[in-house]
DNA sequence: ATGAAAGCGCTAACAT
DNA sequence: ATGTTAGCGCTTTCAT
């Protein structure tokens, strides 16, 4: 059979209207809007209700959610802004949210913001336009700027994970708990008899991220480790990145550990380390915050902590839904909410004790 | 600062419509609708225009896309279903979409099917009523029958990586190349040595991707290899699934290699032989088709077929915008275009030679 | 029990 | 150069 070739297209592209089955079923528009609607505020003949669907059967008809909505029904779909699709992180909130979204019949409308607040105003401007009933929102550093608009129309959204920098008012969020993580990892290194333990992070101006690096620091200062601000490295998260400055902090020879504060730059850091006659744990110890999908496969099972990215997607979905059913208005009660990471336990990290 | 607490929310959900825009600016909706779409066809005084500018800038207008859209215009939307997006694969070609789409201004909505046909069938009818301007489909195996409504409508899609079934009329398609993938890994592998293949793979009824098999076929026979049917194992395609047909395979102690068809069963089957006292690749070798995100962080570099994701799903989309403007009208050329995969080399088959 | 008609926010043809 | 208005496809109030 084959597929390709010319093929003649229907020249007119037009839907079945409302009044087209009316028309087919010998009856008024506002009947067969009744009927389609499972109405229970009117009786219809069975005999006419049954004509009505038959005839929107026989059209193929579906209704357009362009008209409905524009007469002041819900659009039915949720706007979805993230960074990037790359990140699995991301990829893994999504599909929790997805997977609440669509069985309340909710359709996304997503778009990528690559964490560029000038990305994310148009795109979210781009996503106004289809009038969604809410929004859920991995912001960029300027998110706040840009979440103004749809904060002062009252139209609900759910921040996730990153803040809204500069924002007096209270709004819903959430988020994973950052500051726990650096220092539940940290915290665990020093157990296993660690104490010149370098920290590579992301340079960002993303204020909850950087509670990473204060987790660290808190469980240093806690088991009175000194703090040594040379093993404290930012960049930003690219393999590259992750790789010079594991070469950078192996100049410090009393290095016995390393934490990632993020996914990329652990994957070129151990790349890197690879490349050396250095072996994790017997050399050097690593572990990193997130949880991509390769921990699982390694034959070196690297510590990580893992993130709650299903449970941040779903309970955010979760509230924006009520939220969009209660109809946004009067006194509320703003939900800010930080669930705890996992570590992770794997065999990246040699025991000092 | 705390965020959360209560709040009083503005009681009215209202945007400024068009003619709120008109009254403040002291004109016409008219004049506010030409001025804030940059109509060509009308001269407007450099003042007014300004004061419209001023007026919807004020009122943070954004037009409703709805009402826009209900008049005859684009919705500016291409709905995109997909399997699922804990499949590193369709998250690829979904970033690739989302690439092409953003750029020229489209936003994405996007449901996932979860390869099951009754579900498609719902997220469809969901996606029709936002009227979106095209499809870009990755079908379940009854596609088919669940495009036929679009399709009949002559509103423009384009299936990716799985043909639709029992559907005579031609269609915008792209695929990769599942038979050369299976084939390129077959003649790999028997140019290393091997003789005894085993193929392990999704017992599914999508017939191109039984081109894997097809293909792993042809390699035998043109190397006049005979064809063991003991070593063509089907099932699920699920970790358990792929440990299991492992176990079952080294039950024939002469088979050297195993080829993975999806890397749902790799995943599943080299943990299982992990578990093993064989070594990968001195007493087994191993391959896949795909590229997960691990292949490239592995000590061990798994050889696999790595699909062309981005390119193909580039392709998809530029095909569907170039579709969206043309109008989908006319005769037309249809578009069947199968895209090689790349022999990724790694370190998992054992030379024989 | 059912139909007529207003109106949602736009675009564009038509009028001035 | 700008304003008036019909109409897109629905929902819902008001009639009958």
């Amino acid at each position: 059979m084959d597929l390709t070739g010319k093929f003649a297209v229907k020249e007119e592209v037009k839907l079945a209207t409302i009044s087209d089955v009316a028309k087919l079923a010998g009856t008024s528009i506002a009947t067969v809007s009744y009927v389609l609607n499972g109405s229970k505020d009117r009786y219809i003949r069975e005999e006419l209700r049954e004509r009505v669907l038959k005839a929107a059967s026989q059209l193929n008809y579906v209704k357009s959610g362009l008209a409905s909505s524009l007469k002041g029904k819900q659009t039915g779909v949720v706007a979805v802004l993230t960074p990037q699709f790359s990140n699995h992180f991301f990829v893994n909130v999504f599909i929790a949210i997805e997977k609440i979204a669509n069985a309340q019949g909710y359709v996304l409308s997503t778009c990528n913001t690559f964490d560029d607040p000038q990305q994310e105003r148009q795109v979210m401007e781009r996503l106004i336009k289809l009038r969604p009933d809410g929004y859920l929102i991995i912001p960029t550093v300027e998110g706040g700027q840009n979440t103004r608009y749809i904060r002062e129309l009252g139209m609900p959204f759910v921040a996730i994970e990153r803040p809204l920098e500069n924002v007096e008012h209270p709004y819903d969020f959430i988020s994973s708990d950052n500051f726990q993580a650096g220092y539940a990892l940290a915290e665990h290194m020093i157990k296993m008899g660690h104490q010149n333990i370098a920290f590579l992070f992301w340079d960002t101006a993303v204020s909850n991220l950087k509670e990473r690096e204060a987790g660290y620091l808190q469980a240093l200062r806690e088991h009175g480790i000194p703090i040594r601000p040379e093993l404290i490295l930012k960049s930003n998260i690219t393999h590259e990145e992750g790789a010079r400055m594991t070469r950078a902090i192996l100049e410090q020879k009393d290095v016995t550990a390393i934490i990632y504060g993020h996914y990329l730059l652990a994957e070129g850091g151990i790349k890197a380390l690879r490349q050396t006659r250095l072996q994790i744990p017997a050399d050097i110890s690593v572990a990193l915050i997130g949880c991509p999908p390769w921990i699982n496969m390694n034959e070196l099972k690297v510590t990580c902590i893992s993130q709650p990215a299903a449970q941040m997607g779903e309970k955010a979905a979760e509230i924006l839904l009520k939220r969009i059913a209660e109809g946004n208005v009067g006194q509320r009660e703003f939900i800010q909410e930080i669930l705890p990471c996992t570590l992770q336990y794997g065999e990246s990290i040699r025991d000092l004790r």
